[in-house]
Order: structure tokens, then C-alpha cells, then sequence
DNA sequence: TTGTACGCGTTATCAG
DNA sequence: CTGATAACGCGTACAA
């Protein structure tokens, strides 16, 4: 299994502990047999065991990061991001995909508790997670667990996620000062903690205008991608034409919801304003220029790795920690 | 760090072998002994050492899999390929990404040896690399490497990528009988060992039909992003309108030509016809329904594996191994 | 059926 | 300045 440092000590002449301190660039050793441990260690192409140090040093340098897929901009951005902070760290980034799917985020929890991962960082979406107190075996082997993004509710720990309550509230605003009267909202699962956030933003906010917000108006999408939010926004707009503001949960839905309006003869902006919840969609490839509401990455990302190694020092205060938002308006609102 | 073995064993009051033995199912071990361990160490939430097991199995169960980026869903779909195989036979993925960069590729090379992982697959896209020497450290290391998508030319290793050459062949051969006669590529830097293929490939195939490639129809691109690609087509099409028939590295180089040719007053594919070498861009966000070559991932996935796995048993003699593409006729040829 | 002893590659502690 | 030696957590011959 490749090579060790027993044969790098061997082919300079000296002991495993001196030829580890001279690779270590430690003091207590000879400049010249420093020298020569470390040029054979590079002639013959050593680099020590990962595993082994670990091991000896009772630290992985692991972080394990789950997110519910990476082929979305939103996931792959945080997890960027979180990989370049964490490198900084000297941490490694165990990924993880859980596909939606609740035993694989089981399985992979385990994974990280045999790789010892120092702390995990979890973007929940898994919809009607009852109980996920497989989550606890992270707490009997003493690994802080931080939500980023969103929470599960039954769980204890710390959060950072977007004020999406407060971004809800401001667009939903915006778009009655506008004079928007009837709100849609397209997204997930209404049972997943975001998206009961925005619902109640949005009842508060027409509450406050003297309006309601009927639990109907919003659709809940059994799959966020475009087809499915395709398929529904052409079903309402086939049955009502009453209808003059759009919030959707991302930017794949909005521009569903977009080409739906369209074919069915609805006029964006005029008839109707479209806000986005995301900035993600790559302004080359779509035409539409969407109103959105930005998410802080960079942010999320510096505040969860930060209240991540709070927990590992030690510090066990769970905070909830919320990010503030852009409305970034374009051309898809008046 | 973490619970232990010992301490599984302590708690049920047995040695850490017997408990080693119990928990990994083997035989020797009285049945309640086994399931009072088994049940001891489910209570406690152990899971053992990933670490220490590599070390004790000597053998990792690691395989370094190193991609230009992830943010290209050629690249992710390959990794999402790769990884789901890896994981049927047992095997763990490490990922890293070079972002074009070679000291980068180098260190996550190194990275790769301390780890210990048992074979490597490299997707070579380093411009310039005129002495990937540092790749010998694997073979020092007695680490197999294989090369997929490209390979570098100086190193001596197994390569599986599409057949690139007849790809280009019979797309410009399906073209010329179309009526195409003045063609041009766009794509990446020309020494990279996949756009020497294109060239040639355009070359030989005009060259039996009694004309020439001229190598000023190979447009170079700085990078191949959307808005490099849109500035070179923009400026070339400004200067002639005497082209037909053009291809591209990729869908976003694809669109970039396409919206120029739009904005010059040239049809497609009236007056040019397009065709894109990837099938990646996804259909709902892209209104523009693209002629291309389709890449049949899977295949090249599986054959990759399949042949690094044969390196790890021992077979070491090197293979060249191409995979058949689909030309996939839509909206922007004749 | 169970326990002892050793090795895996490295670090750290202590003698010399 | 250098070299034994004991950990780290686990697997596995071998002995009891």
C-alpha cells in the first residue's frame, strides 16, 4: 500500500520518529539529516498517510456536507463555497447527495460517522420527515450538526438560513404597491419549513393590506422542475384569468410559470408581475430577464462554517441565524 | 473521537476481538454473545473507523476521480455515472476539481497518494501542460491511472473517450450533403489532443470531397464560455457572411453562435446550419432545439471503470478505447 | 467459544 | 540531536 515512512526512514538510515520529524519540519533534528530525509522522501515519492495521521493525531479534518443534489446552482453554489472556506480551514469536505431520498440520508450520516467527520453541515429537503431521529447518532458520537438553508423541527441544533419569512413579506409588498390584488405562489412541498414560512408571509402581509391569502393559491408542485410546474401553471391559467402577481420557490418554476402566461395570453409585466426566488439561472442561456429575490451565498456559507466551529470548540448555545435578501428587480415586474 | 470498539467491547464484556468478530458477522462467536454486541453497539450509535479499517484491511477502498469542474453538466453527469458504479462494487469516490489550473491538478494528485487511493480517473482539459510529469508520482505510488474524455500525450495510460475523430467525420460528411460547403469550428485551445482530433477530422473529411480545411476556419477560443464564444462568432460573422456550416465544442459555444448568427441577418438553418458536439443543455431552459453529437456517457462511464478495475487486478497493458457517438438531427441543421 | 498479541502508518512522549 | 516505545482503532492469526 504504497509507501511508508518505515521505508523512507530505512533508505536514509535512521528512525521512523527522526524521519517523521524531519518531513514534519519540526526542531530537534540535524539540518543536514533533515536534508536528506526529505529529498529522498521526495525522490521516491512519499506522502504521508492520511489515514494514519488521523489516526495518530485523533483528528479526521473531515467535514461531511449534505445537500439534497448538485446538479442545481443553488446546491453546487453553497458547496463551492463551502469547500473553498473549509480548505482555507485546512478541513476536507466529505459531499453528499441525498436524491430526496430519506434512507440514503441515513446512510449517509453513518457514512460520515465512520469517516469521523469533526461536524456536518445538512441542507434539509427531505418532504415528510416525521422523525428524523437518526439524526441523534450524530449526537451520541459528538458531532455538531448545523441546518444550513432550512431546519427540521424536531431536531436541536443550530441554523443559518435566508430571512425567507422577511423576503416573502417585502416582494408580496412590492407587488401590492404595484396594485397587485391576486397572489400565486409556486413551490414545494407545503409541509417542508421554508415553505410554511412563505405561506404565512404571505398571509401576514395581505392581512395587513386587509386582504387574504386563500391556502389554494398556493400550488404545491409534487416536484419542483419545470414540467411539473409547467404542467400546473397551464392547468390555472386554462381556468382563471384572475390572477396578477407570481411568487415561485425558484427560477426553473418561474420560468414555467413564464411560458405558461404566455401561451395562455397573459402579458408579463402588464398582466402579470413574476417574482423568482432565486438568482441562479444563467443569464446566457435564458432570455427572460426574471425579477428575482436574491439569496446571500457567500454569507450563508462564511455564518454556518463559522457556527460550525463555535460547536466544535465547544460552544453549545443553538442560534438561529438568518441572512438578509436582494430583491433584484428585472423585467418580469412593472 | 467517537466510540470505539474497545468501548463497545467493554460495555458488553467481551474482548475487542470477539466484539470484532460479532459485529462483522463472523463465525466463531456464540449467537447471544453476537447479538448481545451487536445489540450494544446499535444502542451506543458505533459505527466503526473507516480509518482505521483502510488501515488494518490495507486497503482503502478510495478512488481519486479529478474533473475540470462541476459546474459543466458534462462533467457532472460522468460523475454522477462514476460514482453510482463505484458505489455498486463497493468502492468510495474522492472528487476534486482542477479548474483548469495544473499546479491545482498536481496537488490533488498528491492529495489522491495520501489517501491512499487504489486507482485514479483523470479528465484531462489542462491547456498547455507541456510536462505532466507529476503524474509519474501515481506510478511510483503503484497507482493505476485512466484517462477519460482526452488524454494527456507524454503519459503512458489507458484512455476511454467517444470517438472523436469519426464523430467530427461524419458530422461534416452529413453537412457537405446537405449543400454545406464553407465550414467553420469553434472550440477550444487547438493543442488539446480533443480539438487536434476535430481539426483533423474536419481536414481528411473535406479533403476526400476535393476540398480544403483551412486552419483560420478553427476559431480558438480563449475559454469556452457563452460570452468568449458570442464576441469571437459576433466579430466574425461582422466580417463575412461566407459560411454554412458550422461546429461547436459544446451547447453553451452552440447558442452563442446561434444568437449571432441571428443578430447578423443569417438564417438557421436556411442559410447555416449548427451543430453542437454536446447534448447537455437542458430543453425546458433552451427554446433553441439543437442539432448535435451526443456522447453516450454511460457507456464511457461503465468502459472506464471496467478497464481501471482491470489495471488494479494487474493487467497492465494500456488500452485505446473509443466510444461510438449519435448524431442527433434537430432544429438547427437542413 | 473466547482472549492475546501483533501489524497497519503515523504522531508524541521520553530516554539516551 | 536521535531512537525506542506507546498510543490511535481495527482486523486477524494463533493460542487457550
Amino acid at each position: 500500500m504504497g509507501i511508508s515512512l518505515k521505508k523512507i526512514a530505512n533508505a536514509a538510515g535512521v528512525s521512523e520518529a527522526t524521519a517523521s520529524l524531519a518531513l514534519n519540519n519540526r526542531p530537534g533534528v540535524n539540518i543536514d539529516t533533515k536534508k536528506r530525509v526529505q529529498d529522498i522522501a521526495k525522490k521516491m515519492g512519499y506522502f504521508p498517510s492520511a489515514n494514519a495521521q488521523s489516526l495518530a493525531k485523533k483528528k479526521s479534518g473531515f467535514i461531511g456536507v449534505l445537500v439534497p443534489n448538485i446538479a442545481n446552482l443553488l446546491y453546487s453554489a453553497l458547496v463551492r463555497g463551502i469547500e473553498a472556506i473549509l480548505r482555507k480551514r485546512g478541513y476536507k469536505m466529505i459531499l453528499a447527495t441525498t436524491e430526496n431520498n430519506i434512507d440514503y440520508e441515513r446512510e449517509m450520516i453513518e457514512h460520515f460517522i465512520s469517516f469521523r467527520v469533526e461536524g456536518v453541515i445538512i441542507y434539509p429537503m427531505i418532504q415528510n420527515n416525521d422523525d428524523p431521529a437518526y439524526l441523534n447518532l450524530l449526537k451520541m458520537n459528538d458531532i455538531p450538526l448545523i441546518f444550513i438553508g432550512s431546519y427540521y423541527k424536531g431536531i436541536k441544533a443550530s441554523h443559518v438560513m435566508s430571512d425567507i419569512y422577511g423576503a416573502i413579506c417585502n416582494a408580496a409588498e412590492f407587488l401590492y404597491h404595484k396594485g397587485c390584488r391576486s397572489f400565486y405562489y409556486f413551490g414545494g412541498c407545503k409541509s417542508i419549513v421554508s415553505n410554511t414560512l412563505k405561506i404565512k408571509a404571505l398571509q401576514d402581509t395581505l392581512k395587513d393590506e386587509g386582504q387574504d391569502f386563500q391556502e389554494d393559491h398556493y400550488i404545491e408542485l409534487d416536484q419542483t422542475n419545470y414540467e411539473c410546474a409547467y404542467e400546473n401553471a397551464r392547468k390555472l391559467f386554462a381556468s382563471t384569468k384572475d390572477v396578477d402577481a407570481v411568487i415561485t420557490a425558484d427560477a426553473y418554476t418561474s420560468l414555467a410559470v413564464y411560458n405558461a402566461l404566455i401561451e395562455s395570453g397573459l402579458k408579463v409585466p402588464d398582466d402579470v408581475s413574476l417574482i423568482s426566488f432565486d438568482n441562479l439561472m444563467l443569464p446566457e442561456i435564458c432570455a427572460t430577464r426574471l425579477t428575482c429575490i436574491e439569496q446571500n451565498i457567500d454569507v450563508i456559507t462564511k455564518d454556518t462554517i463559522d457556527e460550525l466551529f463555535e460547536k466544535i470548540a465547544g460552544n453549545d448555545t443553538d442560534k438561529d441565524i438568518l441572512i438578509k435578501t436582494n430583491l433584484i428587480i428585472r423585467d418580469t415586474t412593472k
